[in-house]
RNA sequence: GCUCCGGUAGUGUAGUCCGGCCAAUCAUGUCGGCCUUUCGAGCCGAUGACUCGGGUUCGAAUCCCGGCCGGAGCACCA
């Protein structure tokens, strides 16, 4: 019997249907579970360089429910491993955020608040719920891995509280403390974890004040409480660690927040974390956290992609948890909607060969007008004098020998052992089922370098026109494709190539 | 190895919680055609996916079990 059989079969016998209300899908993001009101999230980034295509997901979807819901957002540096910082990451981060067009509305780094930590150390210690460890590591590892408590494990909270009143005498790796879980945990990783430990070595930021530094579960936890931070969107890495955390959330009789956690992003062609971009940097492989090869924001917005692109793709991938691989294409794809509309076109001409053109009539030479965009006349025009010497492009020069070719809103031409004038309408070009092509004049022009993005550099000619172009605006060039201008150095401009 | 988690078109994503309206959404790509003084855009069309095998059920992308594949974690990093 089908469905709708079953149905009239049903309501002949008088029973109802009854209806189960299923939750009405909202377009775009997912909501957060049980939100109440407001909400208060935090990008939680640590300063070991600049922000990544990762990191802007992370701010992205931050950014995006604290707009949807109300509420708050914290930047919140995370800098409490003195050897996992990098002093510029301080400047670099926000700079970047704000390029993603990212707003927070509190700002706090961890290293000024070290002194915190160490109250809610000693208060949890007080509460019989930490104890110091002076276990060597791997004895400590092959206890755990059996389950078993270390010796530690049973000193009174007076002997803990004056162990960790010496911790700041003792050497690296002498103590740690540790947070009481589940020695039973299924998960060796969760049982007992490290809350604090010593590290001798200065803060670039902080100096040697400090030598006990909170572990990040530490840190994290009491910073999430203590900023009444109601939802954790953090990758799945960290899976285990919102576990951690979520002990020390009971010991101290705290509310959970919601984790939400999302799965890796990967980006087609590039593998790159933030520790071996940097050994590229430094080994000279790269030229530099902007380099077109890296996935850094830096380098993203030096290769023309617009702000909103990333932000539309971010919203479309989503808080999931399965891992996701981004293309370029699909990045090109939305960043070319954006641009196509607001995109002056100009004349490049990359491997350039000087053309005279034969029996050219003199009527024919001038300035032209070319629309600086074919779908908006309002948006004015570019003059190109016409004196019947231009640079064409090789590629175009040797698809079209014994052919006719026409050159954009100028003249019809003839490439035969000598380039010789054709004919002068569109009618004609049309006729000779010419391929029309964008050239440069050779009575007026600028050097242009075009480096794409493996980092290879094309070399070439570029319009008059191109004087107006800001640098940082992202223009079309005419067959080639957009591309941002980059740089101006006396009369040669550097642009960064975007897509087709 | 141990613990946990995933798998929808080339890529991303909706639908999965609560089985039927899903011969499965949208985006991007790709391929045709039209159009266009750009190889860009636009218009029209096409393409293409529920990881596999069992089970439950009248009915499975959706629930259950197993396989396969993939990922994360197993730090005195974050």
């Amino acid at each position: 019997m089908s469905l709708e059989e079953q149905k009239v079969e049903l309501s002949k016998l008088g029973v109802q249907e009854s209806k189960k209300e299923k939750k009405t899908q909202k377009k775009g993001l997912a909501d957060l579970p049980r939100v109440d009101g407001e909400v208060v999230l935090r990008f939680a980034p640590n300063p070991s360089g600049p922000l990544h295509i990762g990191h802007a997901r992370a701010a992205c979807l931050n950014q995006e429910y604290v707009k949807h819901y109300g509420g708050k957002l914290i930047l919140r540096v995370e800098d409490t491993d003195p050897r996992r910082v990098d002093p510029e990451a301080y400047q670099m981060i926000p700079e970047d955020l704000k390029w993603l067009k990212v707003d927070w509305q509190e700002e706090v780094i961890q290293s000024d608040r070290i002194k915190i930590y160490h109250q809610y150390a000693e208060e949890l210690i007080g509460l019989g719920q930490a104890y110091m460890c002076t276990c060597p590591g791997d004895e400590f590892k092959t206890l755990k891995d059996r389950c078993q408590a270390c010796p530690c494990r049973d000193q009174s909270p007076e002997e803990n509280l004056e162990l960790w009143k010496k911790m700041p005498e003792m050497r690296e790796g002498e103590a740690v403390l540790r947070v009481k879980t589940d020695l039973n945990h299924k998960n060796p990783a969760i049982r007992d974890w490290v809350a604090m430990r010593i590290v001798e070595k200065e803060h670039p930021r902080i100096g040697d004040d400090f030598k006990v530094y909170p572990m990040m579960n530490f840190s994290v936890a009491v910073d999430d409480h203590l900023m009444g931070v109601t939802h954790v969107l953090r990758g799945k890495d960290h899976l285990a660690n919102s576990e951690k955390q979520k002990y020390l959330y009971q010991h101290f009789s705290w509310k959970i927040p919601e984790f939400i956690h999302y799965g890796r992003l990967k980006m087609e062609d590039i593998a790159l974390s933030t520790s071996q971009a940097r050994k590229g940097i430094e080994d000279g492989v790269y030229q530099g956290w902007d380099d077109p090869r890296l996935g850094t924001i830096r380098a993203i917005a030096r290769r023309g992609i617009m702000q909103e692109a990333i932000q539309e793709l971010m919203l479309e991938i989503g808080v999931k948890i399965a891992d996701s691989t981004v293309s370029w294409k699909k990045i090109y794809g939305l960043n070319r909607n954006l641009l196509e509309d607001k995109s002056n076109r100009y004349f490049a001409v990359l491997n350039p060969v000087k053309v005279e053109i034969q029996g050219l009539p003199e009527s024919l030479k001038g300035n032209i007008e070319r629309l600086k965009h074919p779908d908006y006349p309002d948006g004015g025009v570019r003059e190109l004098p016409f004196d019947g010497v231009v640079y064409l492009d090789q590629e175009d020069l040797e698809n079209n020998r014994s052919k006719v070719l026409r050159l954009m809103d100028a003249v019809n031409i003839f490439i035969g052992d000598e380039v010789t004038y054709h004919s002068a309408s569109l009618e004609e070009a049309r006729k000779s089922d010419a391929r029309i092509v964008h050239w440069v004049p050779s009575s007026s022009n600028y050097q242009v370098e075009l480096v794409m993005p493996d980092a290879r550099i094309s070399n070439g000619l570029i319009e008059p026109a191109s004087h107006e172009i800001k640098v940082g605006d992202v223009v079309q060039l005419e067959r080639v494709g957009f591309a941002r201008l980059d740089s101006i150095k006396d009369d040669k401009l550097t642009f960064y190539y975007a897509h087709k």
